[in-house]
DNA sequence: CCTAGTGAGTTTGGTTTTCGAACGCAAGGT
DNA sequence: ACCTTGCGTTCGAAAACCAAACTCACTAGG
């Protein structure tokens, strides 16, 4: 988890990631809707592309311009979004900003997808689940 | 979204709130497992208690002690942490550090919790997702 | 031809944050 | 009397951040 946030773990790379769920591509739409300062979002998009969450593609030369889309890497971190955005829906909403709401095209319910268990498939809160391995022992070692 | 990344949108922050999730309760143990310096975790713990997402509870006085401990609002965080762990996992391990493994107590298999749709159960991914709303015409609009 | 605009950054210079190391203080142990 | 534990705070140096201006390579309009 620690190596996940390495990459991950700053506040204008997860909007930046945000944006690019919304199909934001570009440098300029990227600063606009984030409002991160360009050196910075500049600094930012390019280790992503390092990390290999975000892919650097060229759409056009003369003049040669860059679009940034999603790896399958970076698709894979959508349930870290969604979770954020749930959470920040249900502790932090203040009343005069519409949330962001989601359809799932399967059913076609407005819905916030959540935790469930591959085993049983069983709805999962905190309180369901337990750590084994080595940091279960360190925290029990106290 | 913004506003739930301005309370966990930090480093240290996030590997905090792992730590409460082992039941890290202690500034020593937070300070050891993290390796947050010392200033930096005491701003941090102070600005989770305000934003309610830890509480400080005295276990002691005579000397004065505190514990941290989890809210409910707190616990609520358990997805995202689990998503970024997943993540992690999946993508970011190298051989050589065991992942930690979770254990679901309803049915006792390890497993490592996914997005399921509330509205028909079906598994969800970014692609079975849309969004609708403010955003998705701002994202539209291009 | 001259000027304006667009897209994707980079440079600059000044302000915050962050860091590691050391210190403070109140007790408890030996 | 001295060492240790727990929980922080203070300090100066180093790094990160920011807004604003600049660059470069084109395209479009008059």
């Amino acid at each position: 988890m620690a190596r996940a946030l390495s990459v991950v773990g700053d506040r204008w790379t997860l909007l930046v990631l945000r944006e690019a769920f919304f199909r934001t591509r570009r440098f300029e739409d990227f600063q606009a809707r984030t409002g991160a300062p360009r050196p910075v979002l500049a600094e930012r998009l390019r280790s992503l592309v390092d990390d290999g969450v975000l892919e650097r593609r060229q759409y056009s030369d003369r003049p040669d311009r860059f679009e940034y889309r999603l790896t399958e890497k970076g698709v894979d971190l959508y349930p870290v979004l969604v979770s954020l955005l749930r959470w920040g829906d249900r502790w932090m909403s203040d009343d005069d900003e519409l949330p962001i709401t989601l359809r799932h095209r399967g059913c076609g319910q407005i819905v916030q997808p959540e935790l469930a268990c591959p085993g049983c498939g069983e709805w999962v809160t905190a309180r369901d689940m337990e750590a084994v391995g080595p940091r279960a022992t360190l925290a029990g070692a106290r």
